[in-house]
DNA sequence: TTTATTGTTGAGTT
DNA sequence: AAACTCAACAATAA
């Protein structure tokens, strides 16, 4: 599942491969994935060059040549791949970005979850209403301190569906929200505003560096996540709680427990995670 | 056959 | 009004 580190992973994967390359021909096996009109984002972006690929959140920006953006979601599954020009489609194959290099960037996704917007360069917080409304970049530049401490404290929520809230921190997704929370030895069922101002800034603290490392180890594969080279990331062999449950907490040998959280599945250690 | 899974949105509720 | 909750979306694996 891709949260912010896969998406960065695939975002420096596209720009070092796609990065310059001009499109000249568009096909779209599955027209949903386009949100709007079909037969206008292909005339809009015929002829057009990729000049940047940036991301936001967990929203990739592919940066076009005539001051259009492509806004690309990979929600669950969504994959990108890097193939020569007649190479076929897979199953899950959602559209086709052929190039004049004679190579295709192919967007694949079997869940069909992901969506691809074209939009003016400039507008993307207006035209898409999820990446207006994205609360900061988890980093060390943008995630202050006392901008936490104020929206924990004046929220009543659980902590972690208040993590997944994109409107809050941008990119933690079910898998580095359960990481984090182990890290800091708070329960995910704790009240944001029950929590000391050494939580919070220990929970900051724990955020920005996991993000950073998953990052440098190109993300987690869990499920089916890839990079444009078709790679796996590396992380998950360094996950502390996600996908652990039975096993011993790396801190107290205590066996971990799952259960659920505002219906997200949810792994813990029972002893080191107390309820605030 | 049923259930769990995942992120975001939009409808509904407090 | 603003904050929050929850079902829906699609496909797959167990």
């Amino acid at each position: 599942m891709p949260e912010l580190p896969e998406v960065e992973t695939v975002r420096a994967g596209l720009s070092a491969l796609v990065q310059g390359a001009t499109i000249q021909g568009v096909t779209v096996p599955y027209p949903k994935v386009i949100t709007g009109d079909v037969e206008q984002f292909k005339a809009q972006v015929l002829g057009c060059t990729f000049e940047r690929f940036d991301r936001r959140g967990k929203y990739l920006l592919f940066r076009l040549s005539n001051h259009h953006t492509i806004v690309s979601h990979l929600r669950m599954e969504g994959q990108y791949s890097v193939e020569p020009i007649e190479a076929t489609p897979h199953k899950h194959t959602e559209i086709i970005f052929k190039l004049t290099d004679d190579r295709a960037l192919m967007y694949n996704d079997t869940r069909r979850f992901g969506r691809l917007q074209l939009v003016e360069t400039g507008q993307e917080g207006q035209a898409v209403d999820g990446l207006g409304k994205l609360g900061p970049e988890p980093t060390a530049a943008y995630l202050k301190l006392d901008y936490m401490v104020k929206i924990f404290q004046k929220s009543h929520r659980m902590v972690k569906p208040f993590l997944l809230d994109q409107s809050k921190i941008a990119g933690l997704g079910n898998i580095y929200t359960d990481e984090v929370l182990w890290q800091s030895k708070i329960h995910p069922e704790s009240l944001t505003d029950h929590l000391s101002q050494e939580q919070i800034a220990e929970l900051r603290t724990n955020i920005i560096a996991e993000i950073k490392r998953a990052i440098a180890e190109h993300g987690t594969t869990v499920h089916s996540f890839s990079n444009v080279f078709g790679k796996v990331g590396e992380f998950q062999n360094k996950l502390e709680a996600y996908g652990r449950v039975g096993e011993p907490c790396h801190r107290c040998g205590t066996p971990m427990i799952k259960f659920k959280v505002a219906q997200r599945g949810t792994t813990i250690c029972p002893v080191c995670q107390i309820k605030q």
